[in-house]
DNA sequence: TGACATTAAATGTTTTTACATTAAATTTGT
DNA sequence: ACAAATTTAATGTAAAAACATTTAATGTCA
């Protein structure tokens, strides 16, 4: 559905504006398209974006604060995700042997699995639902750059 | 900061992923530039968007449903993001004459008189901050309105 | 070395969100 | 008219987010 007739605004009072509303409703979108998918697997967005950073960095354990460098959401709290994570035995948590206030994470066979899973539906609705060519997504991907570059 | 730096991520799978990153990625730069001008006003975001929406239709009133169909974030309670308002006095509420069930919500002059001010504010870091000419905030709309095209 | 600052992670607390349920008013169908 | 269904808003609730504080370990430097 377009924007201005799901949000029942007929005008925007700016080109940019109508941008920035546009990005908000498309990500309220690709969150819905997410958030259903990841719903049987009782994973939230956040859970699922930890574990995909730690699979990122397998085999290798990565850091709490190495997580939240990799986090789009920096405020949220890493500590906390990861310990959802552990109570579903996606990860494995041990003291980081050269800094004892660090803790090594490290994804689990079973969070690899599930990851694994979770790949063929994100595959999905990434390719197969997009109107977007390739070219147009790396436009898109500039324009987004590009708005963001205050100076 | 591209998201790569940002992210500590430097190749992604397809264009199409990069893209859906690149898309919450602007989202939470957009939100955490908002949330900045908001903090002193003691709004959040969703209250933000709820007073502009009955701004929209001042000076006629709006039901609590008529406020959650205009909502870019259907889910939230828009019930109790009108009691926020309420108790800052920037919204008042009656009951609908020609409805029982149904409230209406109104802005007051108190509500006008902060998003006035608010809006210089955003007209500052929606047109000021922005590396997008017009052409290219109209073509990121379009693009994205594409991307959410599914059929 | 030893005081002080900094860093890493966990924890506490309040607010917000997501979702279900409730309660009252209205609409629908017979 | 009246029972059943629907609509509107509020409320209950558990979970999560936002943000500050705490605790322990490490780093800095006089």
């Amino acid at each position: 559905m377009s924007i201005e007739q799901d949000i029942k605004q007929s005008s925007f009072k700016s080109a940019h504006e109508k941008a920035v509303v546009n990005i908000v409703y498309t990500n309220n979108w690709l969150a819905g398209l997410q958030m259903e998918v990841l719903k049987p697997y009782d994973l939230t967005l956040q859970q699922y974006n930890v574990l995909r950073i730690l699979r990122g960095h397998y085999p290798k354990p990565i850091t709490v604060i190495g997580i939240i460098e990799r986090m789009l959401d920096k405020m949220s709290n890493a500590s906390r995700l990861v310990d959802k994570l552990l109570l579903k035995d996606l990860v494995v948590r041990h003291e980081c042997p050269n800094d004892r206030r660090a803790v090594d994470i490290l994804i689990t066979q079973k969070g690899l699995d599930v990851l694994a899973e979770l790949d063929s539906m994100q595959k999905f609705w990434e390719e197969k639902l997009y109107g977007l060519s390739e070219a147009e997504a790396n436009q898109l991907s500039d324009l987004l750059d590009k708005m963001r570059k205050t100076t």
